[in-house]
DNA sequence: GCAACCTTGTAAGGCTCCCTTACAACTCGG
DNA sequence: CCGAGTTGTAAGGGAGCCTTACAAGGTTGC
Protein backbone atom coordinates (compact mmCIF):
# COMPACT_ATOMS: atom_id res chain seq x y z
CA UNK A 1 0.00 0.00 0.00
CA UNK A 2 1.95 3.13 -1.28
CA UNK A 3 1.35 5.97 0.77
CA UNK A 4 -1.50 8.53 -0.54
CA UNK A 5 -2.74 6.09 -2.79
CA UNK A 6 -5.94 8.03 -3.96
CA UNK A 7 -5.84 5.69 -7.22
CA UNK A 8 -5.97 2.15 -4.94
CA UNK A 9 -9.40 0.68 -4.94
CA UNK A 10 -9.01 0.06 -1.45
CA UNK A 11 -9.67 3.64 -0.64
CA UNK A 12 -13.38 4.27 -0.67
CA UNK A 13 -14.89 7.93 -0.76
CA UNK A 14 -15.84 10.02 2.25
CA UNK A 15 -19.71 9.61 1.29
CA UNK A 16 -19.33 6.13 0.95
CA UNK A 17 -17.83 5.64 4.14
CA UNK A 18 -20.65 8.12 5.73
CA UNK A 19 -23.31 6.15 4.03
CA UNK A 20 -21.95 2.85 5.10
CA UNK A 21 -21.90 4.11 9.02
CA UNK A 22 -25.42 5.55 8.39
CA UNK A 23 -27.35 2.65 6.99
CA UNK A 24 -25.69 0.24 9.63
CA UNK A 25 -26.86 2.29 12.78
CA UNK A 26 -29.79 2.98 11.26
CA UNK A 27 -30.49 -0.77 10.75
CA UNK A 28 -29.72 -1.03 14.39
CA UNK A 29 -32.68 1.28 15.22
CA UNK A 30 -34.98 -0.12 13.16
CA UNK A 31 -34.69 -3.19 13.83
CA UNK A 32 -35.65 -1.93 17.10
CA UNK A 33 -38.09 -0.21 16.21
CA UNK A 34 -40.05 -2.78 14.13
CA UNK A 35 -40.31 -4.77 17.14
CA UNK A 36 -42.12 -2.28 19.23
CA UNK A 37 -45.26 -0.70 19.74
CA UNK A 38 -44.56 1.60 16.74
CA UNK A 39 -43.85 -1.09 14.35
CA UNK A 40 -45.40 0.78 12.05
CA UNK A 41 -43.15 3.74 11.63
CA UNK A 42 -41.34 4.29 8.24
CA UNK A 43 -38.03 6.35 7.61
CA UNK A 44 -40.09 8.73 5.30
CA UNK A 45 -41.98 9.75 8.57
CA UNK A 46 -38.90 10.88 10.24
CA UNK A 47 -39.48 14.47 8.73
CA UNK A 48 -42.37 14.96 11.08
CA UNK A 49 -41.05 13.47 14.25
CA UNK A 50 -37.67 15.12 13.30
CA UNK A 51 -39.03 18.54 13.26
CA UNK A 52 -42.47 18.60 15.14
CA UNK A 53 -42.24 19.43 19.01
CA UNK A 54 -45.29 21.31 21.15
CA UNK A 55 -47.27 23.78 19.04
CA UNK A 56 -46.86 22.14 15.80
CA UNK A 57 -45.27 23.44 12.70
CA UNK A 58 -47.03 24.47 9.13
CA UNK A 59 -46.51 22.37 6.56
CA UNK A 60 -44.41 24.64 4.61
CA UNK A 61 -41.74 24.96 7.65
CA UNK A 62 -41.59 20.99 7.40
CA UNK A 63 -40.64 21.14 3.75
CA UNK A 64 -38.31 23.57 4.08
CA UNK A 65 -36.34 22.16 6.69
CA UNK A 66 -36.40 18.76 5.35
CA UNK A 67 -35.55 19.97 2.14
CA UNK A 68 -38.76 18.46 0.21
CA UNK A 69 -41.71 20.15 -1.54
CA UNK A 70 -44.98 20.52 0.38
CA UNK A 71 -46.77 18.12 -1.38
CA UNK A 72 -44.89 15.38 -0.30
CA UNK A 73 -45.00 16.10 3.44
CA UNK A 74 -48.22 16.87 2.89
CA UNK A 75 -48.79 13.27 1.93
CA UNK A 76 -46.56 11.68 5.06
CA UNK A 77 -48.39 13.64 7.25
CA UNK A 78 -52.12 12.02 5.59
CA UNK A 79 -50.29 8.88 6.77
CA UNK A 80 -49.39 9.77 9.92
CA UNK A 81 -52.58 11.30 11.05
CA UNK A 82 -54.37 7.64 9.34
CA UNK A 83 -52.31 5.94 11.78
CA UNK A 84 -53.09 8.44 14.68
CA UNK A 85 -49.36 9.79 15.17
CA UNK A 86 -50.35 13.16 14.12
CA UNK A 87 -53.11 16.02 13.50
CA UNK A 88 -53.77 18.99 11.88
CA UNK A 89 -55.25 22.07 13.47
CA UNK A 90 -56.33 25.18 12.10
CA UNK A 91 -54.13 27.94 12.48
CA UNK A 92 -55.76 30.62 15.01
CA UNK A 93 -53.34 33.31 13.30
CA UNK A 94 -53.93 32.27 9.69
CA UNK A 95 -57.04 30.69 8.38
CA UNK A 96 -55.07 29.09 5.59
CA UNK A 97 -52.71 27.33 7.38
CA UNK A 98 -52.61 24.19 9.77
CA UNK A 99 -50.57 22.97 12.35
CA UNK A 100 -49.29 20.37 12.31
CA UNK A 101 -48.69 18.61 15.94
CA UNK A 102 -48.13 15.27 17.24
CA UNK A 103 -50.76 13.37 19.07
CA UNK A 104 -50.16 11.69 22.47
CA UNK A 105 -49.44 8.45 20.99
CA UNK A 106 -46.94 10.62 18.42
CA UNK A 107 -45.16 12.32 21.00
CA UNK A 108 -44.98 8.44 23.09
CA UNK A 109 -43.06 7.40 19.36
CA UNK A 110 -41.14 10.43 19.04
CA UNK A 111 -39.44 10.05 22.09
CA UNK A 112 -39.71 6.36 22.06
CA UNK A 113 -37.76 6.95 19.19
CA UNK A 114 -35.40 9.01 20.14
CA UNK A 115 -34.43 7.10 23.74
CA UNK A 116 -33.51 4.22 21.01
CA UNK A 117 -31.32 6.30 18.33
CA UNK A 118 -29.42 7.35 22.36
CA UNK A 119 -28.90 3.54 23.06
CA UNK A 120 -27.87 2.50 19.63
CA UNK A 121 -25.35 5.19 19.80
CA UNK A 122 -24.40 4.49 23.37
CA UNK A 123 -23.55 0.68 21.73
CA UNK A 124 -21.34 1.99 19.02
CA UNK A 125 -19.33 4.11 21.74
CA UNK A 126 -18.41 0.63 23.83
CA UNK A 127 -18.08 -0.80 20.69
CA UNK A 128 -15.42 1.78 18.61
CA UNK A 129 -14.65 3.85 21.93
CA UNK A 130 -16.25 6.43 23.43
CA UNK A 131 -14.34 9.17 22.42
CA UNK A 132 -13.82 8.43 19.51
CA UNK A 133 -18.19 8.86 18.78
CA UNK A 134 -18.02 11.54 20.58
CA UNK A 135 -15.24 13.30 18.50
CA UNK A 136 -17.71 11.90 15.61
CA UNK A 137 -20.59 13.56 16.87
CA UNK A 138 -18.91 16.59 17.82
CA UNK A 139 -17.24 16.98 14.18
CA UNK A 140 -20.26 15.93 12.18
CA UNK A 141 -23.00 18.51 14.19
CA UNK A 142 -20.21 21.36 13.56
CA UNK A 143 -20.58 20.34 9.80
CA UNK A 144 -24.19 20.31 9.63
CA UNK A 145 -24.66 23.70 11.22
CA UNK A 146 -22.74 24.84 8.75
CA UNK A 147 -23.64 22.93 5.84
CA UNK A 148 -27.96 22.14 6.49
CA UNK A 149 -28.92 24.79 9.27
CA UNK A 150 -32.31 24.77 9.01
CA UNK A 151 -31.99 21.13 9.60
CA UNK A 152 -30.88 21.86 13.04
CA UNK A 153 -33.28 22.97 15.16
CA UNK A 154 -31.39 25.12 16.45
CA UNK A 155 -30.69 27.09 13.62
CA UNK A 156 -33.81 27.14 12.07
CA UNK A 157 -35.18 30.29 13.50
CA UNK A 158 -35.30 32.16 10.38
CA UNK A 159 -37.85 34.92 11.47
CA UNK A 160 -36.00 37.62 13.71
CA UNK A 161 -38.91 37.70 16.16
CA UNK A 162 -37.27 37.92 19.58
CA UNK A 163 -38.46 36.30 22.98
CA UNK B 1 -28.32 22.87 28.10
CA UNK B 2 -28.60 20.44 30.82
CA UNK B 3 -26.27 17.69 30.59
CA UNK B 4 -26.55 13.92 28.76
CA UNK B 5 -29.78 15.95 27.64
CA UNK B 6 -30.74 13.58 24.59
CA UNK B 7 -34.64 14.24 25.46
CA UNK B 8 -33.04 17.89 24.03
CA UNK B 9 -34.59 18.99 20.84
CA UNK B 10 -31.03 19.97 19.55
CA UNK B 11 -30.00 16.84 19.85
CA UNK B 12 -29.64 15.35 16.65
CA UNK B 13 -29.61 11.71 16.14
CA UNK B 14 -26.53 9.92 14.72
CA UNK B 15 -27.87 8.41 11.33
CA UNK B 16 -29.19 11.97 10.75
CA UNK B 17 -26.16 14.02 11.36
CA UNK B 18 -24.35 10.97 9.44
CA UNK B 19 -26.60 12.08 6.15
CA UNK B 20 -26.60 15.51 6.19
CA UNK B 21 -22.49 15.17 6.38
CA UNK B 22 -22.71 12.88 3.03
CA UNK B 23 -25.31 14.43 1.27
CA UNK B 24 -23.21 18.41 2.01
CA UNK B 25 -20.20 16.48 0.75
CA UNK B 26 -21.76 14.34 -2.27
CA UNK B 27 -23.77 17.18 -3.15
CA UNK B 28 -20.22 18.92 -3.98
CA UNK B 29 -19.13 16.10 -5.93
CA UNK B 30 -21.85 15.90 -7.93
CA UNK B 31 -21.75 19.39 -8.60
CA UNK B 32 -19.01 19.06 -10.66
CA UNK B 33 -19.24 15.91 -12.09
CA UNK B 34 -22.39 17.01 -13.94
CA UNK B 35 -20.15 20.33 -15.22
CA UNK B 36 -18.18 17.77 -16.63
CA UNK B 37 -17.81 15.63 -19.71
CA UNK B 38 -19.19 13.02 -17.48
CA UNK B 39 -22.45 14.73 -16.73
CA UNK B 40 -24.77 11.83 -17.55
CA UNK B 41 -23.99 9.77 -15.28
CA UNK B 42 -26.54 9.28 -12.15
CA UNK B 43 -25.95 8.20 -8.30
CA UNK B 44 -27.14 4.85 -9.17
CA UNK B 45 -24.65 4.25 -11.58
CA UNK B 46 -22.40 4.22 -8.79
CA UNK B 47 -22.97 0.27 -7.94
CA UNK B 48 -20.97 -0.24 -10.76
CA UNK B 49 -18.07 2.52 -10.72
CA UNK B 50 -17.42 1.39 -7.22
CA UNK B 51 -17.01 -2.05 -7.56
CA UNK B 52 -16.03 -3.37 -11.24
CA UNK B 53 -12.53 -2.96 -12.03
CA UNK B 54 -10.02 -4.47 -14.41
CA UNK B 55 -10.99 -8.13 -15.45
CA UNK B 56 -14.29 -7.47 -14.72
CA UNK B 57 -17.26 -8.97 -12.02
CA UNK B 58 -20.37 -10.69 -12.41
CA UNK B 59 -23.81 -9.15 -12.29
CA UNK B 60 -24.28 -11.48 -9.06
CA UNK B 61 -20.85 -10.12 -7.65
CA UNK B 62 -21.72 -6.82 -7.81
CA UNK B 63 -25.24 -7.12 -6.67
CA UNK B 64 -24.31 -9.02 -3.61
CA UNK B 65 -21.56 -6.39 -2.50
CA UNK B 66 -23.93 -3.23 -3.70
CA UNK B 67 -26.74 -5.24 -1.88
CA UNK B 68 -29.11 -4.56 -4.54
CA UNK B 69 -30.94 -7.43 -6.63
CA UNK B 70 -29.84 -8.91 -9.95
CA UNK B 71 -32.38 -7.48 -11.27
CA UNK B 72 -31.65 -4.25 -10.15
CA UNK B 73 -27.86 -4.32 -11.21
CA UNK B 74 -28.87 -5.58 -14.59
CA UNK B 75 -31.22 -2.23 -15.40
CA UNK B 76 -28.19 -0.46 -14.18
CA UNK B 77 -25.98 -2.17 -16.39
CA UNK B 78 -28.37 -1.79 -19.31
CA UNK B 79 -27.93 1.68 -19.00
CA UNK B 80 -24.47 2.15 -18.43
CA UNK B 81 -23.79 -0.17 -21.72
CA UNK B 82 -26.29 2.35 -23.63
CA UNK B 83 -24.11 5.38 -22.89
CA UNK B 84 -21.25 3.34 -23.50
CA UNK B 85 -19.33 3.24 -20.06
CA UNK B 86 -19.74 -0.33 -19.69
CA UNK B 87 -19.85 -3.93 -21.36
CA UNK B 88 -20.74 -7.48 -21.01
CA UNK B 89 -18.06 -10.02 -21.80
CA UNK B 90 -19.18 -13.83 -22.24
CA UNK B 91 -17.46 -15.53 -18.87
CA UNK B 92 -15.10 -17.78 -20.37
CA UNK B 93 -15.07 -20.33 -17.51
CA UNK B 94 -19.12 -20.29 -17.54
CA UNK B 95 -21.15 -19.65 -20.57
CA UNK B 96 -23.92 -18.60 -17.81
CA UNK B 97 -22.51 -15.99 -17.06
CA UNK B 98 -20.97 -12.36 -18.06
CA UNK B 99 -18.19 -10.20 -17.07
CA UNK B 100 -19.08 -6.75 -16.63
CA UNK B 101 -16.83 -4.58 -17.23
CA UNK B 102 -15.74 -0.99 -17.79
CA UNK B 103 -15.13 1.26 -21.32
CA UNK B 104 -11.85 2.83 -22.09
CA UNK B 105 -14.78 6.47 -21.81
CA UNK B 106 -15.94 3.83 -18.36
CA UNK B 107 -12.35 4.07 -16.65
CA UNK B 108 -11.98 7.35 -17.78
CA UNK B 109 -15.05 8.64 -16.01
CA UNK B 110 -13.91 5.80 -12.86
CA UNK B 111 -10.78 7.45 -12.52
CA UNK B 112 -12.16 11.17 -12.97
CA UNK B 113 -14.69 10.48 -10.16
CA UNK B 114 -12.11 9.60 -7.36
CA UNK B 115 -10.12 12.97 -8.38
CA UNK B 116 -13.14 14.09 -7.46
CA UNK B 117 -14.03 12.31 -4.45
CA UNK B 118 -10.53 12.76 -3.15
CA UNK B 119 -10.35 16.71 -4.29
CA UNK B 120 -13.74 17.12 -2.46
CA UNK B 121 -12.17 15.81 0.75
CA UNK B 122 -9.14 17.92 0.46
CA UNK B 123 -11.43 20.71 0.67
CA UNK B 124 -12.93 19.60 4.01
CA UNK B 125 -9.74 19.00 5.47
CA UNK B 126 -8.87 22.28 4.85
CA UNK B 127 -12.36 23.86 5.85
CA UNK B 128 -12.91 21.49 9.33
CA UNK B 129 -9.56 20.66 10.06
CA UNK B 130 -7.00 17.90 8.41
CA UNK B 131 -6.49 16.04 11.48
CA UNK B 132 -10.21 15.89 12.60
CA UNK B 133 -11.59 14.55 8.67
CA UNK B 134 -8.46 12.17 8.97
CA UNK B 135 -9.88 10.80 12.34
CA UNK B 136 -12.86 10.56 10.91
CA UNK B 137 -11.89 8.99 7.73
CA UNK B 138 -9.74 6.13 9.97
CA UNK B 139 -13.23 5.63 11.84
CA UNK B 140 -15.17 5.15 9.28
CA UNK B 141 -12.64 2.69 7.83
CA UNK B 142 -12.66 0.62 10.88
CA UNK B 143 -16.42 0.79 10.92
CA UNK B 144 -17.08 -0.16 7.36
CA UNK B 145 -14.92 -3.12 7.84
CA UNK B 146 -16.91 -4.12 10.61
CA UNK B 147 -19.98 -3.45 10.01
CA UNK B 148 -20.01 -4.16 5.61
CA UNK B 149 -17.36 -5.75 4.74
CA UNK B 150 -18.70 -6.71 0.91
CA UNK B 151 -18.66 -3.17 0.31
CA UNK B 152 -14.54 -2.84 1.40
CA UNK B 153 -12.97 -4.04 -1.76
CA UNK B 154 -10.13 -5.55 0.26
CA UNK B 155 -12.02 -7.67 2.15
CA UNK B 156 -14.82 -8.99 -0.22
CA UNK B 157 -12.82 -11.53 -0.91
CA UNK B 158 -15.48 -14.28 0.27
CA UNK B 159 -13.99 -17.29 -1.92
CA UNK B 160 -11.12 -18.98 0.25
CA UNK B 161 -10.04 -19.94 -3.01
CA UNK B 162 -5.97 -19.73 -2.77
CA UNK B 163 -4.15 -17.84 -5.66
C1' DG C 1 -24.40 -40.76 -18.26
C1' DC C 2 -28.33 -38.80 -16.66
C1' DA C 3 -31.85 -36.96 -13.43
C1' DA C 4 -32.42 -33.65 -9.77
C1' DC C 5 -30.85 -29.59 -8.23
C1' DC C 6 -28.48 -25.19 -8.08
C1' DT C 7 -26.67 -21.24 -10.27
C1' DT C 8 -26.67 -17.04 -13.77
C1' DG C 9 -29.02 -13.64 -15.89
C1' DT C 10 -33.54 -11.85 -17.83
C1' DA C 11 -38.59 -10.53 -18.13
C1' DA C 12 -42.67 -8.41 -16.36
C1' DG C 13 -45.09 -6.02 -13.20
C1' DG C 14 -45.58 -3.40 -8.93
C1' DC C 15 -44.50 -0.39 -4.96
C1' DT C 16 -42.53 3.61 -2.51
C1' DC C 17 -41.05 7.99 -2.39
C1' DC C 18 -40.56 11.98 -4.28
C1' DC C 19 -41.27 15.53 -8.05
C1' DT C 20 -43.79 18.88 -11.39
C1' DT C 21 -47.79 21.36 -12.87
C1' DA C 22 -52.01 23.45 -11.67
C1' DC C 23 -55.28 25.44 -8.62
C1' DA C 24 -58.56 27.17 -4.87
C1' DA C 25 -58.66 29.50 -0.44
C1' DC C 26 -56.86 33.00 2.17
C1' DT C 27 -53.78 37.21 3.58
C1' DC C 28 -51.91 41.59 2.99
C1' DG C 29 -49.99 46.01 1.19
C1' DG C 30 -51.35 49.80 -1.41
C1' DC D 1 -61.05 46.22 -2.33
C1' DC D 2 -57.74 44.52 -5.64
C1' DG D 3 -53.59 42.56 -7.35
C1' DA D 4 -49.79 39.82 -5.62
C1' DG D 5 -48.01 36.51 -2.71
C1' DT D 6 -48.63 32.51 0.49
C1' DT D 7 -50.87 28.08 2.30
C1' DG D 8 -52.25 23.72 1.46
C1' DT D 9 -54.28 20.27 -2.01
C1' DA D 10 -55.04 17.49 -6.36
C1' DA D 11 -53.46 14.74 -10.15
C1' DG D 12 -50.13 12.59 -12.69
C1' DG D 13 -45.39 10.98 -13.53
C1' DG D 14 -40.69 9.14 -13.02
C1' DA D 15 -36.62 7.08 -10.65
C1' DG D 16 -35.14 3.34 -8.25
C1' DC D 17 -35.76 -0.69 -6.27
C1' DC D 18 -38.37 -5.19 -5.25
C1' DT D 19 -41.02 -9.74 -5.99
C1' DT D 20 -42.40 -13.54 -8.79
C1' DA D 21 -41.35 -16.43 -12.57
C1' DC D 22 -38.47 -18.53 -15.90
C1' DA D 23 -34.96 -20.21 -19.52
C1' DA D 24 -30.22 -21.55 -20.19
C1' DG D 25 -26.30 -23.45 -18.41
C1' DG D 26 -23.63 -25.93 -14.66
C1' DT D 27 -23.00 -29.50 -10.83
C1' DT D 28 -23.72 -33.42 -8.02
C1' DG D 29 -25.04 -38.14 -6.80
C1' DC D 30 -25.75 -42.43 -8.05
Amino acid sequence: MTPGAKNDFNWIPLPGLLDIASEALFAEFRAELERSEFGDIRPTHGCVFRFVQGEGLRLTDIAERAKLTKQSVGEIVDDLVERGYAQRIPDPDDRRAKLICLTERGEAAQSHGRKLFAKVEKRWAARYGAERIAALRELLEEIAAAEAPLAVPELAHTEPAAA
